[in-house]
DNA sequence: GTACATAATGCGATGCCTTCTCAATAGTGC
DNA sequence: GCACTATTGAGAAGGCATCGCATTATGTAC
């Protein structure tokens, strides 16, 4: 698992440094049911309830870092906006099923989706932060409605 | 390959109408080398080079119904904003790597990885649309150099 | 412990991609 | 050819994300 001294010795490797909001805001994903992530708007709200409030720049600018750091996926799904969870190896690595039309969001594992990643960024010389296997479909419920795409 | 007359047939089941503008659309991406995929502003661009200009409206809402039809897919690249191809099953099927820092994108093939997402995606009764493989890492040239994040 | 250099935060303004609204246009079936 | 209505085009509007800058505060050296 990744701890709080390792970022901060991460961070300190680059001359950056450790914040209460980094803290803050490694400890809420660490913290989040497996397979739950947030938009930055979330993370927004959710921080303020706690009474421990981030602005949405600083937010927006950690989770960012955080990602290229590979410590946070960053997850496109069919909102509009990103989502972000905790970025974690196999068996907990997993892989998302998304209906166009309702945005429905299932979860899926295949570890072998994973070790086809490592192995063609280590064959490019590239050093792996996320893999992610996206399937855009359409759920049952939708083929059998007859709305509009 | 995916033709106009099958687009225009497919269309008409749901009670939909062909336009030039469509065809056109399509045209464009059905003659795009391999690999090259367009914004919707490269499109709206390309469109007014060749003569034939469509609203950006209109471009941007065919790019999203031929997504939701499986005719093209939406790529998340790392520019901030959706690219788009046309979809095509193995062997040209294919996936990209992607550098976080310097945005670089390499495709690669893994015709497993489609199989496996065609598994998944029929094993929870959905009708596959696309499957995408995404990597995000650190390129060679990246990773030897200091700047930051 | 104190002081300094500068990284990081917070706020508001800004930017950019995308969607929406609505009148005008044009496919399709009869 | 006519009616019906899906589609287009133009501009306005929306929403997510980033930027600029004054202020705050971390990490380091003394």
């Amino acid at each position: 698992m990744y701890t709080v001294s390792s970022l901060k010795a991460e961070l300190h490797e680059r001359g950056w440094r450790l914040t209460p909001q980094r803290e803050t805001i490694l400890q809420i994903f660490q913290n989040l049911p497996t397979g739950e992530h947030l938009s930055a708007e979330d993370l927004h709200v959710l921080l303020q309830q706690d009474g421990e409030p981030i602005s949405l720049s600083t937010i927006y600018r950690n989770l960012k870092m955080m990602s290229r750091m590979g410590i946070l996926r960053e997850l496109e799904l069919a909102e509009g906006h990103k989502h972000y969870e905790i970025n974690q190896p196999a068996p907990y690595h997993h892989h998302h099923l998304i209906c166009v039309r309702c945005n429905k969001t299932t979860e899926f594992k295949n570890d072998s989706i994973l070790k086809m990643g490592a192995k063609t960024a280590q064959k490019e010389g590239y050093h792996l932060l996320d893999c992610q296997l996206t399937i855009h479909a359409i759920c049952p419920s939708c083929q059998r409605s007859i709305l509009p795409i």
